[in-house]
RNA sequence: GUCCCCUUCGUCUAGUGGCCUAGGACUCCGGGUUUUCAUCCCGGCAACAGGGGUUCGAGUCCCCUAGGGGACGCCA
């Protein structure tokens, strides 16, 4: 049987280094094995699922060069590859396992659940279903459900003893039943949730080996016990490590630069991201650090995997693109920079703007590096001539940062009605509320328009922006950070 | 809080009982090449979390403790 990997991301923000890291070891593997590797859209949360976060996703993942053999935009045999498409499928083995006793319809309130639990964490219990559905007699529940009343399907889980399974990466693993909560499979809009549809899908796609996060390792049992009650084969899992910030937590946006397309917009290249990600938990058997993705197919060991969790320090990777860059060939060197941001794709979101600025093609450059540049270098006396004093600058940026992460859409117009009502909330007027975030984002006192400057910049490099002009301002404190999201959660900031 | 996972230099890692007075890489520091800078070269600092076992012998196996992380959603 041949080999099958997948990556299955969530179109619900913004691609995402994580998943290249995982993409890259699916792919590897099932390439090294003669294998496939495909890619799985897990659109099954309907509010948070969007079709441009998706297009995003595809595109940087071809960006970083980990392509696939079938997906959505390409089809296979074992389509369709969004989850979206392929509701009938899960409504019916989720009547199938109802049918056979493996899980049941509920009808509890989102209030009887919440009162659940929070007794349960009052008494320091694990939170978990009480079953209390579960008692209902089946023919009952199905006059119910067929009456139209609003109803979830929740797996049935064993009372007692423990579920054993092996991990690829770390081996033989118990976890006691009473741990596992009886997980809705199907909401009540009639969406599955990742827990059956992930399961289904990998059985039906016959997918061989499922490489994915360390944080789905907990949730295993309610997988196996899917798989067991439908009689499937279970694939071989490998729980790969998850990549942490610099405090050892899960790497995390607000910390670390997590977008794919900074690292594009930055020029990093693609096989340095690469090499970078493939130093992250594995090693060559010869110990070679610098080596492009066909030697690590060809040398890959999946033993060879590690435990520990890497942190994503981006010094190396920094010296890694440096070696790439210097090993290109004269044209290809050029053929890179034109790629990267001086074509004519990229001037074409700013030349309009610089234009009407221009007196002779020298003044261009000077108005467009800070878009092109990484962020501004920036102190504090940089805010100082402000109306602002710096605690209020210190607000500013915070709370936008925090409006932006709640943006959506990301075109000047979108910005600027977002941080207008933001600008409202607050009770400042506009023009002082934006002098900071302009130093913030362009580093300077005079620059192209704000608001066309950040879409153009995109969201994970603003995101940056406002972080390192917050470090310069003396950073932020837990306490502070407390504070500031307490202060914005009070906020009535007009949606609109 | 409960359960699970993890733990070698600051960081990424090698190491699968003797080849380990623990190796490599990044960072940092020092030196050299370069009329500058960068590259490049040479050198240096720096770790087996702690405690018990098992064994002739433990970074490697077992147990305990500590620390870290993850999960505990009608999110994935």
């Amino acid at each position: 049987m041949s080999v099958r990997t997948r990556v299955a991301p969530s179109p619900t923000g913004d691609p995402h280094v994580g998943t290249a890291y995982v993409a890259l070891f699916n792919r590897v593997f099932a390439r090294s094995q003669g294998g496939q590797f495909i890619l799985r859209v897990e659109d099954t949360d309907r509010q948070r699922s969007s079709s441009a976060s998706e297009a995003a996703i595809m595109d940087a993942l071809r960006w970083v060069g980990l392509d696939w053999d079938e997906g959505p935009d390409i089809g296979g045999t074992f389509g369709p590859y969004r989850q979206s498409e392929r509701l009938g499928i899960y409504r019916d083995h989720a009547d199938e396992l109802v049918a056979s006793g493996g899980a049941f319809y509920c009808f509890c309130s989102k209030e009887r659940l919440d009162e659940l639990r929070r007794r349960q964490q009052a008494n320091r219990e694990t939170p978990r279903y009480d079953g209390h559905c579960r008692n209902l007699d089946p023919g009952e529940s199905r006059d119910r459900v067929l009456a139209g009343e609003t109803h979830v399907v929740r797996l049935d889980v064993p009372a007692s003893g423990t579920c054993g399974f092996s991990d690829g990466i770390r081996g033989a693993i118990e976890i006691p039943w009473q741990q596992v909560d009886m997980q809705i499979l199907v909401k009540s809009d009639g969406f599955p949730t990742y827990h059956l549809a992930a399961v289904v899908d990998d059985h039906l796609m016959a997918i061989t080996h499922i490489l994915r996060g360390e944080e789905w390792l907990s949730s295993m049992p309610k997988h196996r016990l899917i798989y067991d009650r439908f009689g499937w084969s279970v694939p071989a899992h490998y729980h790969l490590p998850l990549l942490r910030n610099a405090d050892g937590s899960k790497v995390s946006k607000r910390r670390n630069p997590t977008g794919l397309n900074y690292y594009r917009r930055i020029g990093y290249l693609p096989e340095a991201l690469r090499n970078y990600l493939a130093l992250m938990g594995w090693s060559m058997p010869d110990e070679r650090e610098i080596f492009d993705t066909e030697e690590m197919t060809a040398a890959f060991d999946i033993d060879r995997l590690t435990t520990g969790g890497p942190v994503f320090d981006l010094a190396k990777l920094d010296w890694l693109n440096g070696q790439c860059i210097r090993s290109l060939s004269p044209d290809e060197f050029m053929d890179r920079v034109a790629d990267w941001a001086i074509n004519r794709e990229n001037l074409a979101a700013v030349a309009p703007l610089v234009q009407q600025r221009t007196e002779r093609l020298v003044d261009l450059l000077p108005q467009v590096d800070y878009l092109l540049g990484d962020r501004p270098v920036l102190d504090a006396s940089d805010f100082t001539a402000l109306r602002l004093d710096a605690d209020d600058c210190v607000r500013v940026l915070d709370h936008v940062g925090r409006r932006l992460d709640e943006q959506d859409e990301w075109d000047r117009d979108a910005l600027q009605g977002a941080i207008r009502s933001l600008a409202d909330a607050v009770g400042l007027p506009m023009r002082d509320f934006l002098a900071p975030l302009f130093v913030a984002v362009t580093g300077r006192k005079v620059a192209l328009p704000l608001f066309d400057s950040m879409a153009y910049l995109g969201r994970d490099m603003v995101r940056a922006r406002l972080h390192s002009a917050l470090s310069a301002l003396g950073g932020v404190s837990k306490k502070a950070a407390k504070h500031l999201e307490r202060a914005y959660a009070d906020l009535e900031v007009d949606q609109a």
